[in-house]
DNA sequence: CCTTGACCTTCCAGTCACTGGAACGACTAT
DNA sequence: ATAGTCGTTCCAGTGACTGGAAGGTCAAGG
């Protein structure tokens, strides 16, 4: 199997597909002519991969929980202890975003937006007469790749 | 002013003060010692770009707002644009996460978190009996920088 | 005058998880 | 032989910083 063929069933662009084996997740032979040759089990860790990605999973997470669906000998203790970290995060995030909502909700209502200069939105910005920014710790939220 | 003052009183770190100038959000004045002045116009414009970031805006909103800021006439309209665009991007984003947390949520709960090996979290990333990954397209939402 | 230390400067590299593109080789069908 | 599709590698860019190196400047103290 070539790596259109496993892009094409596992939803994931070959771009992708080669990053994760220059990054060492997954190790697919290679033919005589150097293509890469995918077994299943290739396909089964992409797919793994795939899903824990849309998940959210940073790629750090993806290498410690394939490495414990390769072990046997796991304890599932470790499994959640990542995945609560993980949801964790999610629920940080998601504060984030919902305080950040209810600010600029408040701000785009009280915004005429017709040809006239008088905008509450700049003047909150410029001037700060409301507290809009509380937190500058983690302003981050906008990573839209 | 330095920009360690500045850095100080805006609440951001002189290192991103120094890349605004960069990517040309401020342009402060130059002492003979080759040192940043700033004046209560710069220190104003950081105050601004503090409060947008802390709402989520991009630095390329940021430069758009700032311009419409120093435009007298300039349509609220445009401001308001841009803001609930932006809205609509957080709105969008908080579905996303929302509909993570639910899986992994729903995941975590199934999960004993013992010294066994058995693990529904793996059994579903691996096997994928549960739509886990209905959406590939913007696996994204995990920018912790 | 010299040193110490805090401050400032520039420039380069790294972050995260890809993504785009160039330049080239391999394979398939006509 | 040729065209077109697939594969390969390598380099650079994304966003918004952040860390660190190497060096210049300034004020205070000895």
């Amino acid at each position: 199997m070539n790596i259109g063929d496993v892009s094409r069933i596992s939803g994931l662009p070959a771009k992708t597909i080669r990053y994760y084996e220059d990054i060492g997740l997954i190790r697919p032979l290679r033919g005589e002519n150097g293509y890469r040759s995918f077994q299943d089990k290739d396909l089964h860790k992409l797919a793994f991969l795939g899903r824990a990605r849309a998940l959210g999973f940073t790629i750090e997470d993806c290498r410690n929980l394939l490495a414990l669906y390769e072990d046997d000998g796991r304890e599932s203790a470790a499994v959640k202890h990542i995945a609560e970290d993980h949801l964790a995060r999610i629920d940080e995030k998601i504060a984030q975003l919902r305080s950040m909502r209810a600010t600029l909700a408040e701000l785009v209502n009280a915004c005429a937006g017709d040809h006239r200069p008088d905008c509450p939105i700049l003047n909150d910005l410029g001037h700060g007469d409301r507290p809009a920014s509380d937190q500058l710790k983690k302003p981050a939220g906008n990573c839209s790749h």
